[in-house]
DNA sequence: CGCTTAATTGATCAGGGTCAATCGTGGTGG
DNA sequence: CCACCACGATTGACCCTGATCAATTAAGCG
């Protein structure tokens, strides 16, 4: 649920000629001109808390995740890009967040600078923005739905759902990031998330054939359970 | 902390005339023809889930929470909006969340289709729409950010502090919602937001003259333990 | 002045965190 | 080729924070 499942179609009041997310690149994006291809390898800062926030990017290729460090070490990861999301807004001049490469991955980095004299010329460039600035917003209302009155069953479950919608195959889904990431980001240990999932294979909801992959064996079961 | 407090400024990629929030109307606000005044009583709804998200609003007076009930009745409140706080913003033509008067309040309310047509003709439209659905993606990833990792103690301390901002003197703050409100906004028990309360007196750290009032008597202490 | 609803306080319980040991899986080098 | 090592994941035992259940107090309001 959190967000990204909600969140496929343009909104009716605001027209998005060729707006689509989390697919690949449209034929034709209005903002292809003005944004520069960067690859970076596992573990790589994107960008880092207090950073200007004179760009954003758009995911070719890859996850990334967008998290926050607490005074205490503590990290609570905001949200994982895929391919196609565009991420790196923040209102304000410096980054209250940073950004790191889950795996290895392709971006699209985009000026604002240059894309707002874009967005001068071309109201469909505002759409277009506006438009990734709401699925952000959505992704991060579904998190907190997900991170405030639920159990840690549920928030397991509820990430595998929500995470299947990336996989080619909605039965199967190849997880990108650590069994630490994945705590971070439900606000739980990286024990209860591993006990979550063993408990499930137990229950037969679904089966762990290597540590990176999930075949939900029962959906309807996790369903319910993430509520 | 939670997000407002990180806000307040216009981003400087995106230069924003006149651009305020949790401010009174700017003198020379561009939306200004294209909204309605409405009025609405202590826990009227403003929007409920599955209506059409064609139009959004602005605060001009009272307080406003956002919030989703889950299939086991509990609600979790996703944000308080306060006097200029632009909220009602939704990807998908269907809200997934419902909004409340908490108190007695005064909103306008702008027809999409209207401000888009305004948005066509003038760019500054465009900048300040970008700029208050930025506002609410800061808010929301705050609260993400609030709810993951962090102990009751802390969760309230960090609400009290937040609250704090919109209070004309900082020292005293007015609560507008309930224990309740609190709770759910925090993913805590009504229980366990008094019982925090109710500690931060005995550790004099604040005063708690009424219900609905809270002197912060140690505004340092309580920064400390927010973290 | 009762009545209703919200808040506080107390006692108990359980979900999930913490600490610690073990297992598994690559990767490296003898 | 296999042994060893390092790191991530799993599992277990125990504990603590915050939820739950329940009683009491306080505050509006008719």
């Amino acid at each position: 649920m959190t967000a990204q499942a909600a969140v496929r179609q343009a909104p009716s009041g605001f027209p998005l000629p060729g707006f689509s997310v989390a697919c690949h690149t449209p034929p034709q994006e209005p903002l292809q001109t003005a944004g520069t291809v960067a690859h970076f390898g596992e573990g790589a800062a994107i960008f880092a808390e207090g950073d200007a926030t004179d760009v954003f990017y758009r995911v070719v290729s890859g996850v990334v995740r967008v998290c926050k460090f607490l005074s205490d070490g503590r990290r609570q990861i905001e949200a994982f890009h895929v391919a196609g999301d565009v991420f790196g807004f923040e209102p304000g001049a410096e980054r209250t967040l940073c950004a790191e490469a889950v795996g290895p991955c392709s971006l699209v980095a985009y000026r604002r600078r240059n894309v707002d004299a874009l967005a001068q010329k071309d109201q469909a460039v505002s759409r277009l923005l506006f438009g990734y600035v709401m699925q952000n917003l959505a992704q991060a209302q579904g998190h907190s739905l997900l991170l405030g009155r639920r159990g840690a069953a549920e928030k397991v479950a509820a990430f595998l759902l929500d995470w299947s919608r990336h996989s080619a195959d909605p039965r199967i889904l190849h997880l990108a990031m650590t069994r630490q990431d994945i705590a971070d980001y439900l606000g739980l240990t990286i024990e209860t998330v591993s006990r979550s999932l063993s408990q499930f294979e137990r229950d037969g909801m679904i089966a762990l054939p290597n540590i990176r992959e999930v075949r939900l064996t029962n959906r309807t079961a996790l369903e319910s359970l993430a509520a």
